[in-house]
DNA sequence: ATGAAAGCGCTAACAC
DNA sequence: GTGTTAGCGCTTTCAT
C-alpha cells in the first residue's frame, strides 16, 4: 500500500495525496477530505524512509551517552524522547560505555542513518571521534566540552555553583578532612568536577589534602574500591563528596560494610541528584544537575540549529547550573566525637 | 558523495560499486579492491534510508519498554542494542510508562519507520493496541503474554520457580505472616506473579491473608505507600514478598522512616534482581529474572523470524525461567522475639 | 564478471 | 488548485 494506491482511490493525483497528509493548506478541502478518509480506511503511514531520501532530512536525532545502566542517563533519554516524538523526531540512542571503539561504531551508525544531529551526552570523552560528524555539517551539541563553533552549540555547566553550596555546607558542619571521589579524571568533566572541590576548599582557607583525594569510575564498584582506598590511608576523612551519585552509593555500602555509619560517622554528599537518591538509606544529600533541563536544552539546540535557515551559524552557548538538595547523609562532625572509640573495625 | 560519484572515480559502473561493498563473491577483487580503495578515502557510507527502500528492510527493530527509569529495563536495552549492532541493525526504543496512549504512539512510529520486528517488553500491557503491527505482518515477541502465533514469537516467564524458593525460603526463615505487593494488577505479569505466590503459599499451608495482598505500581513510591497501607492492618506481616525490586525498595525505604529494622524486624524479598539490588542497604535477597538472557531470547527471535525463508513460520515458543538470589533482606522471623516492645513508632 | 537501466515510495518543480 | 514527472541513492534484474 503506498502513496499511488491512495491517489487511485480517492481519484486525485499522488502530489494532492502528498500535500493532503503534509497539510499543505492550498488544497481543496473537498479532496483533502477525500484523501483522508482513504487514508484512515486503508490505515496508510507514509514510508518515512522514502520521505528522508527525498527531503534529505531523516528526522533522526541521535544521542550519545556514556552509560545506560547509570540511572542518571535514563532520565535524560526519557526527556530527550518525550520532546523528540513531539517534533515527529525519532531518537538513534548509543550507550558507549566511554569506550573508543563504541563511540567510533556510534558515529558510522549515525552518519549511515544521516541523522540530522547528534546530541553528545558522555561528559568529556574523545570529542576528536566525531570528526567525522562536525566534517558533514552535521549539528552537535555537547554537554560540557569545548567551545561551540559552526553547527555545533554547547551547554556549559556550572559545577562550580552547586560544589561549592556542598563544600560550605560541610564546613559549616565543621568538616575538615573532607575527601573527594573523582569520576575518571581522563573525561573533562570529571576533571572539571575535581577542580571546583579543590577551588571550592581553598576560598574557604581548607586544606585540599592530595591523599583525600582518589580517582572514582562512575560507579558503584568504584566507590567501594574508593572509600577502600580512604580508610586504608593515613588520615582519616569525616566527609566525602562524590562526582556522582552512584559512586556515592558504593561509599555507602562499603561504609555499612564496615560498620561505619552515615551520617553519623561519615558525611556523604553526591553529585546528579538521581531520582533514587531520595530514597537511599539515608537520603543522599546531594548536588542537582537536572537531567530534565539538560535534555531540552540538548534538543533545542539542536532543532534550532536544523531549523536554522542561515546556514553556517556559529552554534549557542548554553548554561546549566547546578545547587545542592539537602537530605539526610550529612550530619555535624562533631557527631563523631560521640562514636565510641572502637566501633568500627579499624 | 553518493555511489555514483565513488563509481565515476573508481571507474566502474555503480552496480560493481554496490556489489562490492557487499561483498558479492563474483567481483573481480581487482575492481572491489579499486572500489574500496576509494570508498576509504572519501569516508564514504551508504545511505541507509535508499538501501531500506529498495530491500525492502529497514535493518530496524522496535523495542518497547514499560518504563526506562526503572533500572531494570535499562540493562535490557543495554544487551539488546549491543546484539543488534553486532547484526548490522539499530533500535527504535520506546518507553510506554504503561500508557496505552503512548502504546499507540509507539506502533505508529514503528510502522512509519517500517521496522523490521518488534520486540514488546512491557509484561502484559494492551495487546490489543499491536494488532496494526500484526496485520502488517511485522514479527513480534512478547515476553510473557498470550500465545505464540504466525510471525509471533513468546518468551513464557516461569515465574513460579522463584517465587516458590522465595516463599519457602521464608517459610524454612518460620515467616507465617507474609505479605504480597504486586504490581498493577491489569498487566498480566503481574497478576501472574500475585498467582505464583498464592499457589507458593498454598503448596505448603500458608494461609494467604487477603489482607496481605496489596496492590502497587512497581515504583518505589508504590512500595512506599504498599508497606504504609500493610502497617495499618490489622495484622502485622514478619515478610514481604514484592512485585519487583523497585517496589522492594519502596518498602526498605518505609521501613527505614519507621524505625522498622529490616531484616531484623522484617523480611523483604524482591523480583527481578536489578544491579543496584546487591549493593542496597542491606542487600536485597531476590528473584532473578536473568535481563540479559531475556534480551538476547528476543533478539534472537526476532531475527530468526526475519531470516526465516518459509513466509509464515508462526513464531516460536521460548522460556526464561527464574531463581531466588539470597542475599542480606531476610532473617529468621524469631528475630521479632528479640524486638522490645513499642520499639518502632506503631 | 560487468554495465545499463528500472524502480523502491515519496516530494517538489513545473506546467496547466 | 491540481496533475505530470523527474529524481532522492541505492539494489537488482537483464543484457552483454
Amino acid at each position: 500500500m503506498d502513496i499511488r494506491e491512495i491517489a487511485k482511490r480517492a481519484r486525485v493525483s499522488t502530489a494532492t495525496v502528498s500535500r493532503a497528509i503534509n497539510r499543505v493548506p492550498t488544497v481543496n478541502p473537498q479532496l483533502a477530505k477525500r484523501v483522508w478518509n482513504v487514508v484512515e480506511e486503508l490505515g496508510y503511514y507514509p514510508n518515512t524512509q522514502a520521505r528522508a531520501l527525498v527531503s534529505g532530512r531523516s528526522r533522526i536525532f541521535g544521542l550519545i551517552i556514556s552509560e545506560i545502566t547509570n540511572p542518571f542517563f535514563p532520565e535524560i533519554v526519557q526527556v530527550f524522547e518525550r520532546i523528540a516524538v513531539q517534533h515527529h523526531y525519532e531518537i538513534l540512542l548509543t550507550s558507549t560505555g566511554n569506550d573508543p571503539k563504541r563511540m567510533e561504531t556510534a558515529v558510522r551508525r549515525m552518519i549511515e542513518r544521516r541523522v540530522d544531529g547528534v546530541a553528545v551526552m558522555t561528559f568529556g570523552m574523545e570529542e576528536v571521534l566525531l570528526e567525522d560528524l562536525k566534517l558533514r555539517k552535521v549539528p552537535l551539541v555537547f554537554a560540557d566540552v569545548g567551545l561551540a563553533g559552526p553547527h555545533v552549540s554547547n551547554i556549559r555547566i556550572d559545577y562550580l555553583h552547586g560544589i561549592r553550596q556542598a563544600v560550605q555546607h560541610l564546613a559549616a558542619l565543621r568538616h575538615q578532612k573532607i575527601a573527594f571521589v573523582s569520576g575518571p579524571l581522563r573525561l573533562k568533566s570529571a576533571e572539571a568536577r575535581k577542580q571546583a572541590f579543590v577551588r571550592s576548599m581553598k576560598e574557604i582557607g581548607l586544606e585540599v589534602d592530595k591523599n583525600l583525594i582518589v580517582e572514582g569510575n562512575h560507579t558503584i564498584e568504584g566507590g567501594i574500591a574508593a572509600l577502600g582506598q580512604l580508610l586504608r590511608g593515613s588520615v582519616r576523612p569525616t566527609a566525602v563528596l562524590c562526582s556522582n551519585d552512584m559512586t556515592a552509593l558504593g561509599v555507602m555500602r562499603k561504609s555499612y560494610e564496615d560498620g561505619i555509619s552515615i551520617p553519623r560517622d561519615l558525611s556523604v554528599i553526591g553529585f546528579d541528584d538521581i531520582h533514587l537518591a531520595q530514597f537511599v538509606l539515608p537520603a543522599l544529600t546531594t548536588v542537582q544537575m537536572s537531567q530534565a533541563e539538560l535534555a531540552r536544552l540538548a534538543f533545542d539546540a539542536l532543532l534550532a540549529e536544523v531549523e536554522s535557515d542561515t546556514p553556517s551559524a556559529s552554534g549557542k552557548e548554553y548554561v546549566l547550573t547546578t545547587h545542592l538538595v539537602l537530605r539526610e547523609s550529612t550530619h555535624l562532625v562533631s557527631g563523631t566525637a560521640k562514636r565510641p572509640a572502637g566501633s568500627t573495625k579499624n
